[in-house]
DNA sequence: AATGAATGAGTTTTCATTCAT
DNA sequence: TATGAATGAAAACTCATTCAT
């Protein structure tokens, strides 16, 4: 009250002002909620209500920032399209040989998985085990690119003539689910990932490197709650 | 129960008492139903009316039935489940070279989802073309079955000593996204999809089969409700 | 903020202060969105938010110049009453014969009516063209000023002693109906509509003059918005 | 219990089953509840809940017989207009003289109206004393209705050539004018009523019949609860 | 068994009002 | 004094389940 009317518009800078901060906290509040929501109950059966439970707001404050659960969940998923898919795409087009092109794309990929855990995480069904993975938009339009990739580096020669379609379907259920697993291991452990996915995909099982013990890590759906905290 | 699943389009063979027919067909009718509606909503947020609408049923009458959403699901996975875990679990034990192995898994694999699409079709958001697998604790099952077949292929010296868990995560990743491809070719053509994921795994890249061409069948998601109706 | 919203479109004639000017500004933007928003949602149905969505203002805003819906309306109500009432009252205690207190009376209102148009214009919901007349507390109390000058007149024997309370009533039924039908002309005839009414008052159907062409605007519930605007 | 499956598609006859009973009793339960509410309330501020609050049903119960508030107020204003427009009508068709049309219109009217006064209760906001009248699509629909009959009547020489919008609106505000000061009279005199307004308009002012002594009622927002009750 | 309306708890959404900036 | 986000009470609506027929 005592700093007047305050012209901000000036002197603003990187200030921002509390209410704008408040603004950008909340947006993420929901946000991380919405998360730990989804990947407790599963898309479709979690609630607006559950999210906003899982916040500090109050109930009418939700709708300040999203229309609905729909609108939580392209927010969600495009913050992680957006983080990954360039980086993807960058590192595939610095690729001369196969070896680059596959190698580099597990390796980007289940790095950003090890990091950024939460956003990966498959969905299951406290209730069931029910796993399930969505594919929104942008992912798809990742996929996408992908295959785009995989076709320009059949026209440099990079790639025999394979079907781009069918290698990108292997790229990516390889990389999802194998994704998984690295998550279930402790540490997480993103480079035996893409060692394994990249000698399967350079020369097939025979090629394999030899077993790496690793430890089921203990995590079950209990967990993801404190995880995702 | 014991009349089957009875395509009861033709004259009644055995004659089974009409109540007991009755009661197979509300069951299907029910099955049928949830199968559509689960594919068209998710799980998490298809309802028990969602599944009584596409019924000719009365609301009461589901409950003679099952007891909950829940119940209904767990039948259907048993229906797929039964069928096939114990076809691709005897193919690989009687495989005796990688080859057979990995070659056996995926030939069923693919023919199976090829003969019964419903079951395996990646469910769609028609809202928003969010895509959603779900593996129900009989398909997990069906996972571990495969790891400990792989384990058991290991110690006979079938397989060098990989990280099962991560070979069956490969093998599983490769099996779902090559067979989403593979229903949106016409016709569905097994053969190819397990040709190519088959060479994939014995070679890499490199020994994969060259190109194919195949059609995009006209396939969107308005035609899942009439395929499974 | 000092500089305020300020429709600067004009020279600031008298210059009030400048905080002055802004508050009764303010205050007009309040009661014309309202009268808006009452005219096109009822005053029942219209909502505090509705009615500073029609405005420039800040939600608290609103707070600062009325405490409710409640106190708007009032203050609607009484510009609207404070307006019409005396004139009316003082043209009808000039009247020494009942032609003249007829014809005054319809006179002076229909002419208000077609200044004002907006304060009399009947509330129509837009989505099922449900006609709402809302009597306020001051319109009624000018019908009561009516059957009181009634009264005056009986006792004066200008009129017959007829029931003041029916004789009220029919002319505020005539008064409001052609209102309407006048308002639906273009351009508004206050006169004839003033003339029909007199005529039926002082002689029936019989005296009635003959029919007046008049054209049909195209004035629709889309327009009323504008209309106010 | 005791009756069996009951084969009810034929002995059926009159009998109209419990179930069939139930449900037009219900609806009538909210129709009445929410002519009380409207009335109370006003339409713009009553909500469901109000409706269903007066009543004894369930809050879903509400949603099994209609959609919405809106829904149910349709419903009401048909039965209203299709109970008295085609006797209005009617009446009409028989006049052969100005004195009939008139009368028979005026005469109907405010008979019905003392008949079902609930359904033409003007809607009164307990809080403000606020008038509201809400012609709906049908009551509109009857007003054209006279429109036509009165053109009829100018064709046919019934009446001289006035304005058949300006006529119409005239008897229309006297009509509903009249009717709610004849409501607020005890007993209700729809005789006395409709003698007024048909010596208005054959006559004009000086026709009138001399002042009868009415009693106001006692009516007042407080007890507008207990009538409609 | 089948039916389908009733139930009421739970979810979604809106809104008046407050209050920190 | 203006702003507009936060609040939470209340309204709108949905749904699994029961139960009389």
């Amino acid at each position: 009250m005592d700093s007047a009317p305050m012209r901000n518009d000036l002197p603003r800078a990187a200030a921002a002002g509390k209410r704008e901060q408040t603004k950008v906290l909340n947006r993420q509040l929901i946000l991380n909620a919405a998360r730990q929501v989804f990947a407790e109950l599963g898309y479709g059966a979690a609630t607006v209500r559950d999210i906003i439970r899982a916040t500090p707001l109050a109930s009418g404050t939700f709708y300040n920032y999203f229309k609905s659960k729909e609108e939580v969940y392209q927010a969600i998923r495009d913050e992680v399209a957006l983080a990954i898919r360039p980086r993807l795409h960058d590192e595939r087009m610095k690729a001369s040989t196969v070896e680059e092109f596959i190698s580099c794309t597990f390796r980007t990929f289940f790095e950003y998985v090890a990091d950024d855990r939460m956003n990966f995480r498959t969905i299951r069904h406290a209730a069931d085990n029910t796993r399930v993975r969505m594919d929104t938009p942008e992912v798809i339009a990742g996929f996408e690119e992908l295959r785009e990739d995989i076709e320009r580096a059949i026209s440099k020669n990079l790639f025999p003539p394979v079907d781009p379609d069918l290698l990108m379907a292997a790229i990516v259920g390889v990389a999802f689910e194998v994704s998984e697993r690295m998550l279930k291991t402790s540490p997480h452990d993103p480079k035996a990932a893409a060692d394994f996915a990249t000698a399967l995909f350079l020369g097939g099982v025979r090629a394999l490197p030899e077993m790496q013990h690793h430890e089921e890590s203990g995590e079950s759906n209990g967990e993801l709650k404190s995880d995702a905290a």
